[in-house]
DNA sequence: ACCTGAACACCGTTCAAGT
DNA sequence: ACCTGAACACCGTTCAAGT
């Protein structure tokens, strides 16, 4: 299609960054991670595919872009209870949102970093969280490292999963000889039935364990017995 | 090079899914996972780069065996040495080498289950130690999950980076405004030091609670006070 | 200054043909 | 029964040419 003069000139918009990565958000959330290639990225703004190359690097440039503004819209309208434990958890599941919608765009951040003029924000407040509970300022960084790996983590693996692979997986787990997997066989069924509630789960052991530590700290002073994590 | 009668004969095996799984592993310790095209590893090989047609349906299929291979190797000599939670702990860092030293091979599994003949093995010993832990049956399925996830996805997004890409990523945390991004700002210089260090914190935390839970329990009998986790 | 379009250097995979 | 080799349908990316 053609655009007849005058009519399609409103649509007729010059390339930018947002715009590229608007049509890639787009083609993603209608038909996956696999159909935005640059050339549906071209169709789907009307331009050659290679019209791109002017304005990112590269395709995991528009990666990052994405990212960028998903974890931004991630954090938006967040608003702080007061408690840090309730608040974590929110900011996590906010992260996990983000991470199990856009799984592709999120993992380019890893091998592409500061490209987060604007996604920055849900970090501060998960480390916020962390010192307002009370930890050890040297636990602050590993606690921040081990949340955000559970929370991107999971997501990963969430995201890559289906209904239909988990009970794959049970069916395996199921039809193991007894005798030789005896733990795996037991609990075979009741495995990966809810992979949201699995996540919160663990997100509260380690809720919980930090509260512990946290409390621990604040009764014993200085002196703390169990340092050795 | 074409094999000279006689001369090369011991090498002139006939191909086997066996033997593709040790030219991809290879390939991969050697040149990392960029490099096991399907092309290469029929140079490896000695072979057309479509043989391995023959013995396999597609690429993901050498993953997944593969994948069968290395943690079955992860398992081991494995020995249990009575206490619950060491035992988790060894388990859980057994797999993330695994994981860590081929992510795209045990990433393949998410998507193709069963493919595990020999594979199950880590899983059934880690569930093992959640019951013998003494949790609640009904908090078996979701601890084995959360720790699944937390030891495959740390581990995934670990081996993504690297300690350029982690200085890289120090550097943004601290060139940060520090009225906009305080806490941030704060445990910039601190983090992403050590990987395992904070994969082993995380590990310590859900174990710590993970122990708490099963304690409560059996010291309160049926009446548990924080039973909505 | 920006976009086009041909071309390049790859992928995984299929399939008829060889032995 | 197994392997070969040409071919297919894709990728991301480069670059000279157009406007």
């Amino acid at each position: 299609m053609r655009p007849m003069p005058g009519a399609t000139e409103g649509m007729q918009v010059r390339l930018s960054r947002e715009l590229i990565v608007d049509a890639y958000l787009r083609v993603v959330e209608e038909e996956g991670a696999e159909a935005a290639t640059l050339r549906r990225l071209g169709a789907e703004l009307g331009v050659d595919p290679t019209a791109v190359y002017r304005h990112v690097r590269d395709k995991e440039e528009i990666l990052a872009a994405a990212s960028d503004r998903l974890l931004a819209q991630a954090a938006e309208g967040y608003e702080p209870t007061g408690s840090w434990r309730a608040d974590l958890r929110a900011l996590a599941l906010r992260a996990r949102g983000a991470y199990l919608n856009h799984p592709h765009a999120l993992l380019a951040l890893e091998t592409s970093p500061a490209a987060l003029p604007n996604g920055f924000r849900l970090a501060d407040l998960v480390i916020g969280c962390l010192r307002e509970a009370g930890l050890p300022e040297d636990e602050v960084a590993p606690a921040f490292e081990a949340i955000e790996g559970y929370v991107i983590g999971t997501a990963l693996v969430d995201a890559r999963a289906s209904e239909e692979t988990r009970e794959e997986w049970r069916r395996a787990y199921t039809s193991l000889p007894r005798d030789r997997y005896p733990n795996l066989s037991a609990a075979a069924s009741q495995v990966y039935r809810d992979p949201d509630a699995a996540f919160l789960y663990g997100l509260e052991l380690m809720l919980a364990a930090l509260e512990a530590r946290a409390a621990g700290r604040s009764r014993a002073g200085r002196a703390r017995p169990r340092d050795q994590v």
